[in-house]
DNA sequence: CTGTTAGCGCGTTCAA
DNA sequence: TTGAACGCGCTAACAG
């Protein structure tokens, strides 16, 4: 391995002009900084980074801690994050928590002991609020939440949009002239639900329908309860329904098929996250999709540009065969 | 950040001590040894593991090299090595290469700069052979492949067990009274797909059934060309097809819904690749598993154990309503 | 513009 | 069993 020690002897400088010059200072002779850049080149030298991250006491890596990998959203926003990055000269290191609050102490306790130069974050669920982050990371190591984000910790946040989202896919119902629109809003201990369901009301009334909690099925959201709820909704006369859930929403499907119920013809249906399955299935499932991808982008983006705002990302509507009655 | 230098100024001793004594050198008297340890407990000690690293020249980080993060399979090889790695108090860097084999170059220098312990490498798609791997990693660093593996490359190689799987799924048709069985084969440049071939004849022959060629579709596995296959298939009086891609079979399912042919009744298929779609759509769809969350797993304790040896994961069934005529 | 000096924090000689 | 000394490779402060 080449060093810049190795350089400077057979140019007959020292060290540190070597390093100035490789660091693009502007304390150098332009012709002896072409010299070591070319020198360099022609011995094959790469910068030891750990040798420069502990001098330095910061790294060129991102830490980014999310629940679970392999996740079809978290793993959308780990790919999105790391294209970013990866081209402004980071390298990612990820942990899970498997949703404990515990591994993610020490997941950032690791992250801070590499002197990572930011952390990406989404709680665990077993986080009640974020006094743990603070303790651990301090306030120099930026921090990015995303998706679960506490609003009592500093730093940026990227978030969806979910009252917008919400919105917009009940007026797409409505459009479509569905009359009596329920929802399986999810548990209100989420703070996205309580904001999807706020959008979901906001379209009734700004539609002028009456906004009847009788149909607002609150349940986890697997395909079991959203099949009951749609037996429900089915019982209380709706003609439509918006899902804060993609398997939910599947369970509603399980369920109408199984009355004979045509979708989209009598029966509507539009879910939040837009999972690979729902493009897939027959009929196909109309969704708002969260964007995972691009919200590891903004995250990248947020630290690079060392921005500490909340950024919202718009859902996308995917109309497809569930809701779509016009053809 | 408290160093050993502080813990040994306060007990009056020197920062080799206490070194020694939480390297657990046995060259170190117990008593101070235990002094150290509780001191160290107290002051909140962390070692600074990049310090660490440079001095020892090696890191306690493991890279793995994947074309795309949020493919399906390759978040799940992650997060099961992830999960053994991090047990064995080792952390994960993760590099993209979007099938680019400049890119996978790039991550494998990236790595080698980061002195980490070990490479985990599944190939992108532009790479030929593994000699790049050679050229940036040398020797002593150990590698472990999985999936897209070159045998040319030395060191650990994690794989489905594809022509078992494939035999066992084509078995699997023959035993639901299937007659006349294609198969949507892939194209024959990847091992993987010849050794399901293989497979899939040696089903076929052991039960005393012809191979012919004429059914068997060599092409990409995507939707299209698997609609495209099974209308072939059909005029070609086949009564069930394997198909190497879950897509493809997907496909397939769309052309006899088409021609209003019953599934499992008049026609039976099985696919390679547990993707999450299959077990949710209508009539669902048998697969042969990959079991990726394993396969990392095992490439973890490859690496770990010190293993060389090339580990063969045994593929899941899955039978599911598309071949399944008993009930 | 360049050289000198001095560490970052740790682990490993060699002596004692 | 411990201490002293050194250096992993790099960067930063201070001179000149």
């Amino acid at each position: 391995m080449v060093t810049i020690t190795d350089i400077a002897a057979s140019l007959g400088v020292t060290p540190s002009t070597v390093s100035r010059a490789l660091a693009g200072s502007s304390r150098v002779k332009e012709s002896t900084r072409l010299a070591v850049e070319k020198r360099a080149a022609e011995m094959g030298y790469e910068r030891n980074v750990v040798a420069s991250n502990l001098r330095k006491g910061r790294s060129n890596m991102v830490g980014i801690v999310v629940p679970r990998i392999h996740r079809e959203f978290f793993s959308n926003v780990i790919g999105g994050a790391e294209s970013v990055l990866n081209q402004a000269g980071y390298n990612v290191i990820i942990c899970q928590t498997m949703e404990s609050l515990d591994a993610e102490i020490k997941a950032l306790k690791a992250l801070r002991n590499y002197r990572v130069a930011a952390v990406f974050l989404s709680h665990a669920i077993e986080c009640k609020n974020g006094s743990h982050v603070r303790e651990v990371l301090g306030n120099d190591l930026p921090l990015v939440q995303f998706d679960r984000v506490f609003p009592d910790l500093p730093g940026a946040k990227i978030v969806g949009a979910n009252c917008e989202g919400a919105f917009t896919a009940t007026k797409h119902l409505i459009s479509q002239g569905y009359k009596r629109i329920g929802t399986i809003a999810g548990f209100m201990t989420s703070q996205a639900y309580v904001e999807r369901l706020a959008g979901y009301r906001l379209a009734l009334e700004s539609a002028g329908m009456t906004f009847d909690p009788s149909i607002v099925f609150e349940d986890s959201i697997v395909r079991e309860t959203g099949y009951e709820a749609c037996k429900k909704a089915l019982e209380a006369g709706c003609d439509a329904l918006y899902s804060t859930g993609a398997f939910s929403a599947l369970g509603a499907m399980d369920a109408l098929k199984e009355k004979g119920i045509r979708v989209p013809e009598d029966f509507g249906i539009v879910a939040t996250s837009n999972e690979s399955f729902t493009s897939l299935m027959s009929p196909s499932l109309s969704t708002l999709g969260q964007q995972p991808f691009e919200m590891g982008q903004a995250a990248a983006r947020a630290f690079l540009e060392g921005r500490t705002n909340t950024e919202v990302i718009p859902m996308e509507l995917h109309i497809r065969q569930s809701s779509n009655r016009n053809k």
